[in-house]
DNA sequence: AATTGTTTTTAAATTTTTTTATAAAACAAT
DNA sequence: ATTGTTTTATAAAAAAATTTAAAAACAATT
């Protein structure tokens, strides 16, 4: 009833051959249809994993007997003698994600069956290039592991979010806590004690919609992360998108303006320039500068103090200065993802980040420089919406990631 | 050594279960294996698929008896006692590919180790979107095939090359010999009698690229397709990558220009009406216009006649003009191509297409918008390179995509 | 030229898996 | 309450696959 563990380094092992190895690979096949169909009988995995009923039943029993699988009782449908549904058993194995922003990190954990059972959010941090920022994230990581009431070794995994460009199968950041020679992940490895993996921000709250979100059955979604800047992870055929390096999806940086704005990366002309939530903050500032008005200037007495989510809040509260300059950046968003449904022929694309909270002042004018900017056949195939998971889909991302890297037999 | 046919049969069928379905199973994934990484022994084929040595060999000398495979001989490499290495029959099967060009067609047959067998280039033929047009095509297809003296029923299959958006899954053809209720792919099949595959022009050419031209082990590959208009196959993680319906790829419609020129799409400012091999033409005829010279003038006295073949060939005669109107086109493509850099990260990305045969003229322009345009991190990871398999890509990639569809378990 | 070492191939024994048959469970109709 | 139908679960028999051992093939060495 506690041997989970094993399960997971013979999983990993090359050792095995032959007849061990087949199943263990079976057993990989069950969790897996387990945690993305939910519960299921004998019969059913029989069927899909193309097993006879007698060793289907053997290897449940052997997960069962692990620990990791739970018997959840008869079915209620159908004629004939009822089965048995068998799931993953939530308390085997826990998953922490970590979502590291400028100002604060979003702690989560989740259970073995994407439930999750703690979260912290908020958390003060400065996000830094220096040592001593990494070791306050590594600290705070550890604190909330230790308040947590789990035991240390069913967490099998924790995964961290960083804006930037992040190679998660090397575990390199290049944007941040890059003065190491040794690769990031392996770092905080060394320091919390738990397998970590890194992961690019957009990319994580991408996978997060994709398998807890607004997705059903589509394979091909792009997820756009309108924040201070503009990320964007790419599902294709059900899977992530990395490129060659884990850099693929930076769509805040395509060529976009002939203006003389320098963006961070260096460049002139980035999408970023005058359509990401940086953009406008500084656009915001210029107008009330240039004498417009706005409720905004009610909370923040000096203009300098005003933040993304001052604009955001006002937008929702009918602020016309607000909605215009964000209808404004969509346009140019839109513009932009028009080359996006023309290059990638999404089913769906859903907007996250801290602007989707705009809602339709934001979907509006960028589904309107879709249809006008995109080949109409082809954008006829996508759908726009809005995020569902809000500002919780970075760490829903980020601990189905390493679930779900735990169980693929390539790690 | 002649019932090569079932296997085929029995792959597609829906009705095997248990040990005749994973044996059926096995032997599809030794083919695919002889397909995709050449002879093998049954060692190597026995580790690859994790079966044993005694149940690997049953099943080659089954595919063995079927035909299907041949005995190479011995390795003349390694110590100790020599293995057989096996590896398709090429005689077992055959596949033709049909390149829809604008004014001709061009045809191949391909034996099962992909040797081109037979080819048939340059077959006059005006693509206009006509019953008669479409009536045309199947007779030349036909000609084709009857005057080879491979078996009808050896040619297992026929793949076609269309420009335009294609839906391969479903056949239908929505830019031309769109009149039918059934789809196209459907159509030709109940004229020539083989099983037929649609294909959009520059994926095939893609495909053709891929697997056997200059793609060593890249997984994530661009062909962008330089011609008359700008297609592109995306490859991404080893397999084509076609979005919801097909149409993705699209790259010659991403809107880059705030000109007034109408594209043939409908919208304006796409990057096609600036760059492409029509536009290209356009302007060299709108440059002599104005006074330039050229020696294209000493072939065509008329300059209503100029073909963008002709502005090539000049440019490879180092004439300026032609020089000059190319490599502002490559400045403009390879500003869109950042833009791909970007969103992809691409190991590699492959200029084919009839303007890829100017070579550096158009490479080194495009390299340069390239290191100008897209971010320096991820644009270290591209390899920019020329088509190898030039104007042989389309009817080699048509024909390795109907082989690898028949040899695919999901059809 | 015989011996040794290495590796493939074949053969026999053993283990594993599937198939078939049977029992048990669940429920509807009689 | 009994009978029939349908499906699951278990057990025994049959089939199939793997493992182990032995033989065959060949290169390098003595």
């Amino acid at each position: 009833m506690a041997t989970n563990t094993n399960f997971f380094e013979e999983l990993h092992s090359t050792e095995l051959t032959g007849v061990a190895y087949k199943n263990v690979w079976l057993k990989k096949q069950m969790l897996t249809h387990f945690a993305n169909e939910g519960n299921a009988t004998v019969a059913d995995l029989s069927r899909t994993l193309n097993t006879s009923i007698p060793k289907t039943s053997e290897l449940v029993n052997e997960l069962l007997a692990d620990g990791l699988v739970k018997d959840y009782g008869k079915t209620d449908s159908g004629v004939g003698r009822k089965p048995n549904l068998y799931g993953l058993e939530p308390a085997s194995a826990f998953f922490v994600g970590v979502e590291v922003k400028n100002l604060h990190v979003n702690i989560g954990l989740m259970d073995f069956r994407r439930s999750l059972v703690k979260t912290s959010r908020g958390i003060p941090y400065l996000l830094n290039n220096t040592e001593e920022s990494l070791h306050t994230l590594c600290t705070i990581v550890c604190d909330f592991i230790n308040t947590s009431s789990v035991q240390l070794e069913k967490i099998l995994g924790i995964g961290i979010n960083l804006t930037g460009r992040i190679n998660y199968r090397t575990g390199y950041s290049y944007s941040f806590f890059n003065f190491h020679e040794d690769p990031l992940s392996k770092i905080i490895e060394s320091v919390v004690g738990i397998h970590t993996y890194l992961e690019n921000d957009s990319r994580a709250m991408a996978y997060g919609e994709f398998c807890s979100g607004g997705v059903k059955d589509e394979k091909n979604v792009l997820f756009v992360n309108l924040d201070h800047g503009i990320g964007m992870g790419i599902m294709v055929g059900g899977q992530l998108y990395y490129g060659k390096s884990g850099f693929a999806g930076e769509v805040g940086h395509i060529p976009m303006f002939n203006n003389e704005i320098l963006c961070h990366c260096g460049k002139k002309g980035c999408l970023e320039t005058e359509a990401s939530g940086a953009a406008i903050t500084r656009i915001f500032k210029e107008r009330l500068a240039e004498g417009a008005s706005s409720i905004v200037t009610n909370k923040r007495t000096n203009p300098e103090d005003i933040v993304l989510e001052d604009i955001i809040e006002a937008a929702n509260n009918d602020d016309t200065l607000a909605i215009e300059i964000i209808t404004e950046a969509g346009e140019k968003i839109g513009k932009g993802m028009a080359t996006l449904v023309n290059l990638f022929n999404p089913e769906l694309i859903i907007l996250g980040g801290s602007l989707s909270a705009t809602g339709d002042y934001i979907r509006l004018p960028i589904k309107n420089a879709l249809n006008k900017y995109s080949l109409s056949l082809v954008n006829n195939d996508t759908q726009l919406s809005i995020s569902q998971l809000g500002d919780k889909a970075g760490i829903i991302g980020a601990c189905l990631l390493v679930r779900d890297r735990l169980l693929a037999i390539t790690s």
